[in-house]
DNA sequence: GTGGTCTAGACCACA
DNA sequence: GTGGTCTAGACCACT
């Protein structure tokens, strides 16, 4: 008697959504950032491979949402905007999911912490000149934003440099199904978390040096334990600010 | 000067393509074995909520590579039949391949010890003789196949065994994530590493046993590492017979 | 400025009308007669190579017709009837449809007295006695028909054996298409000419005494001819008994 | 002891098969020629009465085969190519299928013979020009043809007017069968002897003209006649071509 | 009661 | 306005 209970419902996506969350992505990992234009719609289209009727179709959610801004004629183009998180709507959202939280956080654990140990047994030389010069920025940022206003900024900086650096990781490790995995395990719940970020990362960049140290001695076990360990003081940061 | 360079082609997935991968993936966990029938294309077609020309695009495809025999009538339907892999087609598959093999056996590593450390710390009472049972029963699998003249019968029990085990345990993290994860991880080369496994698995239901031991005592140190050993000891028993 | 014009309809044709068109030309050939029965419904599924089903349908369609009785158990199966033509309304259709009986001889004029010629350049010594035999029993059927009671049984008989005769000689042009072509043009009409024919054959036999002497003396342009002046012969009566 | 030896198997014909068998003659006949685009897919399924899967399905095949490609978007849809006959395969072809290709002329010869003795007898003064016209044209194009390179261009031109033609007559005879069968006959081994015409048709068109002007004087004998002598020429050019 | 085929219509991606 | 895909439902042939 053959038990198929696990034939789920498919469902198709359609190429402008798969549009639409790449160029979400891209922004979301710095590659496009507040002030800076995406390419134009031409270009989009050819990169992506698609129309550019499925282009302009993801790109009028991004306008309803709010990210860009279109613009027509000579030096017209999509402005990226200053994302307008709401910390207070994004504090309630987190609060509800509680336990997508933590999943999300021990999935980054397993994935992060594994691939910091493989970065760490695999890495090419190659690779760690472009992780420290990430780190070296990330104190950078964390400098220049502690003299500011509080805008955000400086933070959505320290976020895509964060992002590089930990993607980097995965991609030195050799693995792509883990580059693959670790990007999975950051887009989630990506945008409620970077709202509350920012106030809070003086120290993250401590854990970084330790990582990369570990990386660069090719200490795998330790490599895996930094990164389990900064991955989970994030997470009591975050924990703690939202029983606040 | 913003850089895009990772905004790659997208690919539109057919629904039918993803109903042929939840199919096969199913085949493959051992859901529907040889000799079953999968279910009616009318019943496929609303578990899977599509409708019935999509199903039909994917199980011809099934036909065409040997995976079911259809036929018409009462008593008739979609019949899996007994996988015919080559084993020596393998083989030179897998030496082609070296270093997706290393890759995909990394990644088990990451994941499915993290499954197991986060199973050992979460799991419920109720995970637990399930899992016992599947290993009480691949032990007679293996019991069975000894006594028996080689062919691959015993071996496809043991191995749908085993793969719902370390499902299980994925499930047992109560991580969805996870068991996404695992379940990527394990249906890659699945095909090939069939088979040639089967006449090698002797030791390890005993580390099942150490696995489901470190789980109930909830030590997710232990777990991990059991897992780890047993997951590296079947690369390392793959990699010596790709080198005979 | 592509000219489409001749694209038409398709008309799909299922399965159990063709298994009824094919039945039915073997009742009008007199492969079946009155009073035989036909095969098995087993028998006719396995020679059609169709379900049992689809036998029934088109078996169903004969009973409603009334050209066959259908009876169950012992010394039952599909009893060929009488044909209850009715003249009286074959002749109504038969006026309404002027130009198609006038379309329908020129056809046959056309290709059966291009049969005929290559009969006569083609034959081999087999096809003679196979003809020769075929017009002795007409001479016989024709003989009996008048000492008996106006019944249609001898002309039924006549008939067939002109359609063997017919359909002999195309074959012994060696030439498929021909055959095929003649068929088609025989099939048509049959019904209703055949149910007002009979009172009328008396020479008929003599015309086929001539083509056959024609294709014994290899005189392709004698048996076209002969051919030709036969169909109009029977054409002429055709036409006159309608004016009648 | 009834004899059912005739009752062969029956085989359903798809609606697409249908279909396809529809497109191809078409274009065969030059309905639709190199450079042209098919209907749209929607004005197909009209025009045919089908659905468009139906239609679809017809087309991929068509577009396996190589003889029509097919493009998305406006100004696209089913160009038709240039077919690619390879005139040495089509000659083992033909050598190979000798017999059928002498019956193909046999046939040839009986239906459009007597297609243009009864469109002598039947034609209206409508049908003249039509025909007429065409052999006008057939001269142009030979002329063209004799002063250039010896492409394939004005060849195609020219057969295209040649089944114009002798369909034209078919129709002339008023007669739906005749045109049916003519059809039938010129479609059969259409494509491989087209292969290896066209360098040797200087003189067909004299004979176009001689039985043009026997139909147009009703002069049913010598219409007949010119016809078969025509096609006779035109069996013996192939014939002597291939033993070469 | 199973698969096989077609239909009619919708929505999408493309140019 | 083109082809590409899916849907929902019908009817059919098979066993």
């Amino acid at each position: 008697m053959p038990d198929h209970s696990n034939l789920g419902p498919i469902r198709q996506i359609a190429a402008h959504e798969l549009v639409l969350d790449q160029i979400r992505r891209s922004m979301d990992a710095g590659q496009f950032r507040p002030g800076d234009r995406l390419p134009p719609e031409r270009d989009l289209a050819e990169m992506l491979d698609v129309s550019r009727t499925t282009v302009r179709a993801a790109v009028a959610v991004l306008e309803r949402e709010g990210r860009i801004s279109v613009r027509r004629g000579r030096g017209g183009g999509f402005l990226v905007l200053e994302p307008t998180y709401d910390p207070a709507e994004a504090r309630r959202e987190l609060k509800r999911n509680k336990v997508e939280v933590r999943d999300a956080f021990d999935f980054r654990v397993v994935v992060e912490s594994g691939a910091a140990r493989l970065a760490a047994e695999r890495r090419k030389a190659a690779d760690l000149p472009k992780l420290a010069d990430l780190v070296t920025r990330m104190d950078d940022a964390i400098k220049d934003g502690r003299s500011d206003d509080g805008s955000t900024a400086h933070v959505t900086e320290f976020q895509i440099l964060d992002s590089a650096f930990h993607l980097g990781i995965a991609a030195a490790s050799g693995n792509e199904q883990l580059v693959d995995a670790v990007t999975r395990g950051r887009s989630r719940m990506w945008l409620p978390v970077g709202a509350i970020f920012g106030h809070i990362e003086d120290n993250a960049n401590d854990h970084h040096a330790e990582i990369l140290a570990a990386i660069r001695n090719k200490d795998g076990d330790q490599a895996a334990e930094a990164m389990t360990a900064h991955i989970n003081e994030t997470r009591h940061t975050i924990e703690s600010w939202l029983r606040r």
